[in-house]
DNA sequence: CTCTCGTTCGTACGCCGTAAGGTTCCCATA
DNA sequence: TATGGGAACCTTACGGCGTACGAACGAGAG
């Protein structure tokens, strides 16, 4: 029963699917996937949570939403790269590119882990990657393989075990040198080899390096299976 | 101030960390990760959900809790297991013994993957994997990648996108076949190459043969790099 | 018997997602 | 120009979550 007394009616910003999937996805970037939330997102568009939910019916779809923005983005970015020849080539441009996006939003795989709906975007995008390989001498049964051997390595990232949450608190002892007798294997590898690359980095050490080694293992491994 | 009734005190059973954890387990296999809350693993001990503050220092910490009984349950099959020759067959052996820990909790993987402190327990795993890599000829270097490459491989279970939540409605037409000629390299691979194994699964189609043959692609490429 | 202190419980707070229903505004039609 | 319908938006409220706080309990020590 309230009346609005501010008579200033500025034009009301129109709402959309899109322009809700795109603030929550600038809004994870910004402050984390933490902070999307339906009164968060709804907050940065100057508008109600409620107002949300006549434009995606549940956050179960406003996270579907902001998956299929980065899709968006991956296609997007691969459109304006030139095609290389060979199946090979063809995948390791697509798979790196679709990796440069998850590190631009790197709240994504996760969010993509949990995504239980079919996306029809992510479906076309495995779909070209199957065409890749069809077209590349694969038979429907070997790409049926390759496609669950490369997993989520095929949208550019991998599940890495242990991603250290580096805003918590330092705990008791529990750090690696701590338990130096109880792992030998582990401090004698870190030691020979460092993990100090916090750039282009995608959690702790998943680097360029260890992710591109991982996928070129597996194609070999596919190589040597297409050519008899 | 109200004052308890009844007088028959029963000996209260004696909370601990471990029993607080069994019985998250217990919940989780029967009723799903998602009835594991405060409330609902206290009232599965028949006590208050403030009560398990005592033992456990939040929930994080109960859920990680439950992954070192998962861990725990590996580590115990696989000394009932004789030892093959051979770094291989060893990984191989310990692989799909920690496989099958996951089939019989197929919430463990969504809750290990969430985990972001360092787990001991997870760490010594993971030291016995290193270990049987470089006593079996790997350099550290080798070994780093290799562990890498593996990823969550490395504990029985693979990152599959789309697993379609089976207790979900058939949804408005984003079925497959509604969207053949988007995507229609999948559907020729899927009517050639069918799924229906629903038993040793652990999710869509993710099922034994399926992990094995990427396990065995990285374990080739391994042993080529081993060699010289 | 009383004191002490770790364990357990009751209550409450601030988040979350979202159901239900009221209000405002635009625009087609009369 | 007046009006009525419907979409867009807001207000309120509910139940469930993790958990902070302080009171009540109960076993062992003096």
């Amino acid at each position: 029963m309230t009346v609005t007394e501010s008579d200033e009616h500025l034009p009301r910003a129109p709402l959309s699917p899109e322009r809700i999937a795109l603030a929550a996805v600038a809004l994870a970037d910004e402050e984390g996937i933490g902070a999307v939330t339906m009164r968060g997102v709804a907050e940065r568009l100057s508008v109600e949570a409620m107002s949300l939910y006549h434009h995606v019916k549940n956050k179960d779809a406003l996270l579907d939403g902001m998956v299929d923005v980065i899709i968006e983005e991956i296609t997007a970015e691969l459109v304006g790269i030139e095609h290389p020849p060979g199946w090979r080539e063809q995948l390791r441009t697509r798979i790196l590119t679709a990796r440069r996006a998850m590190l631009r939003h790197p709240w994504a795989p996760s969010v993509i882990e949990t995504r239980t709906r079919i996306n029809p975007k992510l479906l076309i995008y495995f779909d070209a990657v199957l065409g890749t390989m069809v077209e590349g001498g694969f038979s429907y049964d070997l790409a049926h393989h390759a496609m669950h051997a490369l997993g989520s390595r095929a949208l550019g990232f991998n599940q890495e075990l242990f991603v250290p949450d580096d805003s918590a608190p330092p705990d008791e002892g529990t750090s690696l040198s701590d338990m130096a007798d109880l792992v030998p294997n582990l401090v004698g590898m870190l030691t020979e080899v460092a993990h100090d690359d916090p750039d282009s980095t995608l959690g702790w050490c998943d680097d360029q390096t260890e992710f591109e080694f991982g996928l070129d293992l597996l194609l070999d491994g596919l190589e040597r299976k297409v050519a008899p």
